[in-house]
DNA sequence: AAAATACGTCAACGTTGTTGACCTATCGCC
DNA sequence: GGCGATAGGTCAACAACGTTGACGTATTTT
């Protein structure tokens, strides 16, 4: 299962200095790729240096991020949304629950349970971090105009959905 | 330099079911960091497949990206434009040579230099990762239409340059 | 009372990358 | 020719982070 798809426009075994004949169709694709990488790291650069700064990763962003958007979710549901184990979660929960800026409590049907909840300093931090990566689409947004965002938001929907997206 | 920006729009310290008045802007920013993870994910996706079936990582990936665009490239330029260390280079990059993926050799001006180099197989690989990915954005970007595609554009630009892209 | 569930924790590993030290081969130059 | 700088390779110690596995505790279910 080796070669396929696009390999046979490129010409094998040779060394050209400078990939000769691959059309333009080929670097505006890689252009996208460079743009999706850039952006990428556009968006997460100033959460993850604010995150530094309190000795966090973003790993508790992530836990900020879902206890923000599904208050009084319990430790395991958390778990099997992150996709990790307890012991890789149970770390940095309790940093969080240490510096105040989560909550745990039991739950009222069922004393097993942990509810997760932000603290009054949870929902700031969470809303900081969000906050800046929702005024960097927002200038983005607006700088490139309404159609635009459209039509960003068209083929991004357009690739996400070959994944599984829901 | 704590809370800032959209911040001020989320109440703090409640618990509420699901995020009440945080207006419809706010959902659709939230929509729009949802689709860039799921894009990434897709684009992504099949080429780590592949590279698993090899033993190869994404580190691997990296090596034969640069080198398949900039050929003769010396170890320490590569090195460089991955920024890790050569010691974390060197173990992928000797394996890659002993598949037969990427070929060194003493440079003509400078015999310390090693040159690097796909190999046939090597590039045969390399395209077929960075087909499979152009693939996907091939299809999106047909699937929405050029208008659409321009405006994608537009917006990934907008949002790059606020990072720093050459 | 017994089995199952939700959570916490200790311990041993594996992966991946880093720093630091040291070695070889070359090149540039006085 | 000899010497210092450069390109590259390699060994070793370490750190971050996540995983598996094995237990322990509280609580619910049956």
């Amino acid at each position: 299962m080796a070669a396929r798809g696009l390999a046979k426009s490129t010409v094998v075994g040779t060394n050209r200095p400078s990939r000769p004949s691959d059309g333009p169709d080929t670097a505006a694709l890689g252009e996208a790729w460079r743009l999706m990488h850039y952006a990428l790291r556009a968006v997460i650069a100033e959460p993850d240096r604010i995150l530094a700064t309190r000795g966090l990763t973003r790993m508790h962003h992530r836990i900020l991020f879902f206890v923000a958007r599904a208050p009084g979710m319990s430790v395991g549901a958390l778990q099997g949304t992150l996709n990790v184990t307890k012991q890789a979660l149970n770390a940095p929960l309790r940093q969080l629950q240490t510096q105040g800026l989560i909550d745990l409590s039991k739950a009222d049907h069922d004393a097993r349970v942990r509810e997760l909840r932000l603290t009054a300093d949870g929902t700031a931090l969470e809303a900081t971090l969000t906050g800046e990566q929702y005024r960097l689409f927002a200038e983005a947004f607006a700088a490139a105009g309404p159609e635009a965002s459209k039509g960003w938001q068209r083929v991004m929907r357009a690739l996400a959905t070959q994944a599984g997206m829901p």
